[in-house]
DNA sequence: TATTGTTATACTCTATAACTATA
DNA sequence: TATAGTTATAGAGTATAACAATA
């Protein structure tokens, strides 16, 4: 367990992170900004899934992930099959083409690392890895478990509704 | 130095910890979006600058700054006054709202991130923080110092055009 | 002529809400 | 009634380009 002052300055390094995060968008082809490119690394890495599947994974609406997918159906690079257990599912596949897209996209991601992280060690990179994969995880565990000492909150704060990525809507 | 599969795996981290800032992004008050969050936390750590800097700091067009900037000067958060030295340059600083704004910015964060990390040591929140720093400052270097070993980079990359923050526009 | 900052415009990302089709 | 996905709308973030004032 660590200290608000480390919390603080973990807290700054996020902000800060924005930047380099600007800087791999900016290096991305004119076609495919860095929220397409997300998907597709997504969908290489876990294979065919479902759209609801690839919300959770983006932590976002599943309206955003809608669009964001049809948009890169229509640029011909994953293809929306739909879900023979469950007609109201779709099941998403990268195409050959959208296979070939990301590996453009890895091409410049890792040259543009290269060119900054030079004097970086293994270790260092590994480490660095490591850890943001933890702290995604430690995120993600709390949709499911509840915190540990639920604090007072007094303004919007309900219980967590269970998980789901969907938008509250009515009631 | 590393290999790039070192690097694709980084940069696949890079892409989840998308999903951590979306979540701190929601925590934030309605009046103060994370960009705001963003400039208000960098003016209380680095004091009184200029535009031209804040712009640095984020690695954002000076164009994005002013707009950030001027919304926080309408809500009261900053004051944005001439600088005595340069008529054209002008000196930001918080506002004593501003500083409050900042601590209830941090009681938030450091709430969740208690929250999140609990089963965190000090020991690897104190790594975390300090490799997002290094990350941070090893994009920043490149801006100053030019790459290690220039590969051919057909399209889009003339040289650097010198450390800047701004629109390159007409020429 | 070059630099600092502002404004106008356009595009991306995101959330909320309403809707359709299926379970 | 509840869930999977879509669409419409609105707001925030960002870049490009043109502009004004000052150096």
């Amino acid at each position: 367990m660590a200290g608000n002052a480390q919390y603080e300055e973990l807290v700054r390094q996020f902000g800060a992170f924005g930047a380099v995060k600007r800087e791999l968008g900016r290096i991305m082809p004119a076609d495919c900004p860095s929220g397409s490119a997300t998907v597709l690394t997504l969908l290489d890495r876990h294979g065919d899934i479902r759209m609801s599947k690839l919300s959770e994974l983006l932590s976002v609406d599943m309206s955003v992930t809608s669009r964001q997918v049809a948009q890169l159906a229509e640029r011909g690079w994953i293809e929306r099959s739909p879900d023979p257990a469950d007609k109201r599912s779709r099941i998403l596949r990268l195409t050959p083409a959208g296979h070939a897209q990301v590996g453009e996209l890895t091409r410049r991601t890792t040259q543009l690392l290269a060119e900054r992280l030079g004097d970086w060690s293994d270790e260092e990179v590994g480490q660095l890895t490591r850890l943001m994969a933890r702290l995604r995880a430690s995120f993600d565990d709390c949709r499911t478990a509840p915190p540990p000492v639920p604090p007072p909150r007094p303004p919007a704060a309900p219980p967590p509704a269970a998980k789901t990525t969907r938008t509250p809507a009515s009631t």
